[in-house]
RNA sequence: GCCCGCGUAGCUCAGUGGAUUAGAGCGUCUGGCUUCGGACCAGAAGGCCGGGGGUUCGAGCCCCUCCGCGGGUACCA
């Protein structure tokens, strides 16, 4: 609908002014404006010399007689708005259209979560998590065919800092003494080693040298693809602990699952040969015994892809894990990447080598970057000392607050609570999660918009049996055309919210969605009003749409809460 | 130092490619319930949109500059 006036006002600038290649922005103006509004007159006016009113008028008149079937007004306003009104039925078209198919036919790589196996999960890959499923959603209701990447670095510094510190523990390489390790207690007892590891490298010089070789010897396990040495029992029985305490995680969020992992390892060898490839040809640099990009000449800055012990840094593995993505799915239409704001000039140094030599996978790469997950009251955190809020605190700060109100909240509420806490800003900023307000039944929540579907269901349930059919000579009353015209946002805002990677754009809406429904019911009768059958389509419909929307964001409405 | 991002109500945040009168929630205050689930609704108070300059008919939004906060800045990512 919004596209179909978009197009109509661009076609009458053409027809009544000449002017081709406009671009109209329609924008949704107050209520007693009209249902669509654009400022063309008055970028016109000024190219064509003319009073914006004039421009406005001259548009307007034409659009009365393009849009007769649409449009039941179309005003000027103010300086020179036009201002657009659908007609009763238009509205109620455009209230039961779906969001367009924009990426019909396309293949959407999606990666995101990416935990590092050997480190503990924090509040940050709870984000990561969630909000990738989000737009993993959007992308693929938008009709592509979607990949879910979950990346992680089974190999590194952090693993070797890791390893080191479960050797020392075990009292030296004796695998079998993991056994007495309680499976419940394997991802507190890994966090903790890295814990050792990280303030062991950073404070002994001579622990240091020694996770420098530990590293070493990670690369060279899996160069040998060695699973017996009891070394490398050590590390591929922790790597799955790892794994195993990841998929807890996922399934308690309930997200959709990853269509594939691919640990760091897989890429290595393909980063190393690609970097060492592109050294000999120019667009990689040494650097005394490392090898960098040199940003600068792209506005960047230098980082090194292989450290002077010869090691690929994360740099190389990235150029490894872009080519596999390419070469796996070929000629994939966007791969998006989601990491924290920290990465964001990282990425685009890596990308930006990328591009020197294999410019489509650079070209069609995406870097999302979010903001930190503070916790109410902001402590700073710190991982190295290891007083980090973990991702499964999140969810059990929540419960704690639901049990704490009285309410206590079944966990289709709790994860629609977290959820939706963490979508509903802007992506790229910090977040400030406080579990009261997100678990909150009142105010902009989760736990509200799921409060509001199961209400519009429960007056539903009571006219169950009752003929729905519009009865198409009624026009919609004052009412009911606003509860209408909200629902007909709907499209659009699920179409931005696609185009942009932006799911708070959808929080917005249906939380909007749920105060202009809830205004509407204290007003207006609907069971056993003489507009019951209106209505009660009208609910329907608004619970459709508030379902389907929490859908896209992964939220559950239950019908009854 | 340089690069990137961010400063909107007491708090947490929206604010579309510039636009008609800056919005919401929480909190505070005032009203409305033997209710189609009041987990709601109606209303009030609370803003030099970090400061200053510029462009424009018009700037929270664009440009410049300063201040503050966060991140990055060669061998972690």
């Amino acid at each position: 609908m919004k596209q179909d006036i978009a197009l109509a006002v661009q076609a009458a600038c053409a027809d009544v002014f000449g002017v081709d290649d406009q671009t109209v922005v329609l924008t949704r103006p107050d209520e007693q404006f009209g249902d669509y509004a654009t400022n063309v007159a008055m970028r016109l006016a000024g190219a064509l010399h003319k009073n914006p009113r004039e421009v406005a008028n001259a548009l307007a008149d034409k659009l009365r007689a393009v849009l007769c079937d649409t449009a039941s007004e179309v005003s000027v306003a103010g300086p020179g708005f036009l201002n657009i009104r659908l007609s009763d039925a238009a509205l109620a078209r455009a209230a039961s259209e779906e969001p367009a198919a924009s990426f019909a036919g396309k293949t959407v790589l999606v990666e995101y979560s990416d935990p590092n196996p050997f480190k503990p999960l924090h509040a940050g890959h709870l984000y990561t998590t969630l909000v990738g499923d989000m737009i993993a959603r959007l992308v693929e209701r938008a009709g592509a065919k979607t990949v879910r990447l979950n990346y992680g670095g089974d190999v590194g510094l952090h693993v070797g800092k890791s390893m080191w510190a479960i050797v020392k523990h075990l009292g030296g390489e004796h695998p079998e003494a993991l056994t007495q390790i309680a499976e419940a207690d394997r991802p507190s007892w890994l966090g903790a080693r890295y814990v050792e590891g990280n303030n062991a490298y950073e404070d002994n010089e001579s622990a240091k040298q020694e996770i420098i070789a530990v590293n070493k010897r990670v690369y060279q396990l899996h160069a040998d693809n060695d699973h017996t040495s009891p070394f490398a029992h050590i590390y591929w029985t922790c790597r799955q602990w790892s794994y195993d305490y990841f998929a807890t995680l996922y399934t308690q969020l309930q997200v959709t699952p990853f269509d594939r992992f691919i640990p760091e390892s897989d890429v290595t060898l393909l980063g190393v040969a690609t970097v060492r490839e592109q050294l000999a040809k120019g667009v990689y640099k040494k650097s005394g015994d490392a090898v960098v990009f040199e940003g600068e000449p792209f506005g960047l800055h230098t980082r090194v892809f292989i450290n002077s012990e010869g090691l690929p840094t994360y740099e190389t593995k990235d150029v490894g894990l872009s080519l596999t993505k390419w070469k796996e799915y070929p000629n994939f239409d966007k791969s998006i990447i989601i990491t924290a704001n920290e990465q964001a000039q990282y990425m685009q140094v890596v990308i930006a080598s990328i591009r020197q030599f294999a410019p489509e996978p650079a070209e069609h790469t995406v870097h999302l970057t979010h903001g930190v997950v503070k916790l109410q009251g902001g402590v700073k955190m710190s991982s190295r000392k290891g007083n980090i809020v973990s991702a499964l605190d999140i969810l059990a700060a929540a419960r704690v607050a639901g049990a704490e109100t009285g309410t206590n909240p079944s966990e289709e509420t709790v994860l629609a609570a977290v959820k939706y806490a963490l979508a509903k800003n802007r992506m790229g900023g910090d977040i400030v999660y406080d579990p009261k307000e997100s678990i909150a039944l009142e105010g902009n929540s989760g736990p509200y918009l799921q409060y509001a579907h199961a209400r519009a269901r429960s007056i539903l349930a009571k006219a169950e049996g009752m003929d729905m059919a519009i009865t198409p000579d009624q026009a919609f009353q004052p009412a009911e055309r606003l509860l209408l015209r909200k629902v007909a946002e709907f499209a659009e805002t699920v179409e931005r919210a696609t185009e942009e990677y932006m799911p708070h754009y959808i929080c917005t809406y249906l939380y909007e969605l749920a105060q202009v429904f809830n205004h509407f019911y204290e007003h207006n009768r609907v069971i056993g009003s003489e507009r019951q059958l209106q209505r009660l389509r009208l609910v329907e419909l608004y619970a459709d749409t508030l379902k389907k929307g929490l859908g896209l964001l992964g939220i559950t409405a239950p019908d009854a809460m």
